[in-house]
DNA sequence: GCAATAGTGTCTTTTAGACATTATGTG
DNA sequence: CACATAATGTCTAAAAGACACTATTGC
């Protein structure tokens, strides 16, 4: 039988990739409503990588799953609480935490509810939103900005693997192959009412799937396509401006 | 900092799911040419699950990543030769494993070559293909049973949650989720082509396709639908019955 | 010729996009 | 009233499916 002791083992983590978007636009120079794609990040407070961003995350413990342990670990570093978590991949390449031998098994979550990253609660403490910002430069170059208020971070791809960036471990990867996944999931399926409350207007719908998606299509026909999804309710919504929009809700299927 | 020997620590293996289907149809009562889909199973030769079916994989080693300590071990377990891989999840329940503390990285492939498990070379030995055949018998149960030359495996799902079946560990639940993915990668990427050669037909194209998506068209609206996957070439199948089909290949996207 | 597969074309249905039009709210 | 958003309808283009028809091979 084989004997686990026998062998040296890794320290297992988990990591979240958690995108998120305001719930309220926020007013622009010109007056416009706009809302934008939301990255979560942690400003690390130990070494290797001291005082750098990475993803929030955290070691396995024993009796938790590590679905678990990424659920723990957005609560005490950003009060997040337990939002939909989707397997993006695991991350094992040898030297890739200087600390030694750890397997990162990363994970892609679309939260509803800008929670507020508490600033005084716990560990990590200097959890924070910063707005995502994911550019084509050629077929072969992207390029991603990631700003909060006193901070901006770029990052570079080409051909999809990270070329040059200021991200701690290998996390900018993680961020690159988590919005390629959250893109293909809000386009071929239905993560994006992760984002929405059990009742919605199809305008609160369309905003965020066209920044996720980076595509655009008028209101009417964003409507028509979503019929598929959605179905309309008898209630109202009261607190808008202008014409009061029906309440949609998603579709059981 | 964080001194990783202050921390108990979990073994790590990679499990594969490795989905086949046989180069040459094999021909049914009927006269019908036949392909199958297939699922590579390999026979515990040690406790727990001792003389189980049970998926191939084994534990990571330091100096590897995850994806190749599966490739390895579908090369000792069954001389399958680094297929592509995707990742599927992380099974870490506790007591998944009566050994202990194991997490398990999960991964899908898709296999081109049904390489005749080698039943002689190394370890394992009795890697075996097994027929798949996956049934929704209501809208809450689904049945899958994998059927070799002298034994036969039912599994039940109700609600995609494994209720009852006979595989080590929870395979039965891995096997299940990655099926789904293996239907979601084949109809809205192009995992398919994992199986073609570099040059192939369009029916052989088709039957593969079918028979994992579960779906039917005609041959005319299915060379339609490929055709804006892939192009033709002025090479064609001598080798074939009937008329000489036109050899496509894989567009480059 | 016949059976079987390869490949083209035609018609229909469905889905997506462009865009006109009407409805209903606020200021 | 102007103006913004909500909702419906109309036309068009693209994609998917049903199916008729022709082409080429082996027997």
């Amino acid at each position: 039988m084989y004997q686990i002791e026998d062998y040296e083992r890794p320290s297992v983590a988990a990591d979240a990739v958690v995108f998120g978007i305001d719930t309220e636009p926020t007013a622009s120079s010109k007056g416009l409503q706009q809302r934008k794609l939301k990255l979560l990040l942690v400003r690390r407070g130990e070494e290797p990588f001291l005082h750098m961003f990475s993803l929030p995350g955290g070691f396995l413990r024993k009796n938790e799953t590590i679905q678990q342990a990424a659920w723990r670990e957005l609560r005490e570093e950003a009060g997040v609480n337990s939002p939909h978590i989707l397997p993006l991949d695991v991350y094992s390449a040898p030297g890739r935490d200087p600390r030694g031998w750890i397997v990162s098994c990363a994970f892609l979550a679309l939260t509803r509810t800008v929670v507020l990253a508490t600033d005084a609660l716990s560990d990590a403490v200097d959890a924070q939103w910063f707005e995502f910002d994911f550019q084509t430069l050629s077929s072969h170059e992207e390029q991603l900005t990631l700003s909060a208020s006193s901070i901006s971070i770029t990052l570079r791809y080409q051909d999809g693997k990270l070329s040059e960036g200021g991200l701690a471990f290998d996390h900018g990867q993680i961020i690159y192959d988590a919005f390629q996944k959250l893109r293909d999931e809000v386009m071929h399926h239905d993560l994006i009412f992760e984002l929405m409350p059990s009742l919605f207007a199809v305008s609160d719908l369309q905003q965020p799937y066209e920044i996720i998606t980076g595509t655009h299509t008028s209101p009417q026909n964003f409507r028509k396509k979503m019929l598929t999804k959605i179905e309309e309710t008898e209630l109202f919504n009261e607190a808008a401006a202008h014409r009061t929009a029906k309440l949609y809700r998603k579709k059981q299927q």
